[in-house]
DNA sequence: TCATTTGTAACTATAATGGTTACAAAAGGA
DNA sequence: TCCTTTTGTAACCATTATAGTTACAAATGA
């Protein structure tokens, strides 16, 4: 299971998306979301980087850095989860056994096609689609 | 992303399935993962709950309670996975906001159509598919 | 009866998450 | 130029899950 980061920041550019007009700051985002700002900061963080959002010190967040019609969810997820692999592997196998020599490779590539699948699902959804659930 | 319980699992099954002849033991097992004895039989255990195997004191595994080919990868999955979701969500948003309000709901239905994808193509691979890779 | 193996409890170390405090640095605006 | 606000980030902490390990009672085949 991912970690709630991917809907964290969906949150987050939820609710910038929302109030485009105005600028906002992570104190009014966090107590959206029920949390504290500096863990909505670390997001924001990264969600720059990716060049999702603009923000600025003394003005906070000034808006999206792209329209919400061109902001994917796996967009989103790239920038904040850094564990991307869906299963794990186990590592370090008895490579004199059949079994324990060819399963990292043969689960890999299935792995693979799965993950792959589920990306293209992301990758369909957009924020647009998101925001336009809260209006 | 999903623990290994998963892919240590499958490799139970392949080494059982592949010595379909013999009864072997978890420390059999055990040697072709490289690990110890004990992981391998809670795993078994839970394999023989969801009635993917046979087991005995005394003489160990005796088998696979079903053949390799009515054995998907979806079964090895819920057998072993207590955490089925694959993303997690943020609760306890604030209500008076109406991306707090909603965001719960509209993730859910979202995640929620992803996941019955991805079980989709776990239930279309079987325990054959994998072991005629080792042999 | 006895040797073997499962099944399970209990414990440990490690890592990731989510939460929190604190503060330097940036930068808008008076 | 100075002040105020806010970001950006470091440094913690508590909690949880995983993976690994030891130990042993209970089952059971021979």
């Amino acid at each position: 299971m991912y970690s709630s980061k991917l809907s964290v920041s969906i949150h987050i550019l939820s609710v910038i998306a929302l109030m485009e007009a105005q600028t906002i700051t992570s104190e009014y985002i966090a107590s959206s979301i029920n949390t504290n700002p500096a863990l909505v900061r670390r997001l924001m963080s990264r969600l720059k980087k990716a060049e999702l959002i603009k923000t600025s010190t003394k003005l906070g967040v000034t808006g999206l850095a792209r329209k919400a019609e061109d902001i994917s969810l796996l967009d989103v997820f790239f920038a904040v989860e850094d564990q991307r692999d869906l299963f794990s592997i186990h590592g370090n196998t008895n490579l004199n056994c059949p079994v324990g020599a060819k399963i990292e490779g043969t689960l890999k590539h299935l792995y693979d096609n799965i993950q792959t699948a589920t990306e293209e699902k992301l990758s369909a959804i957009t924020l647009a689609d998101i925001t336009k659930e809260f209006i």
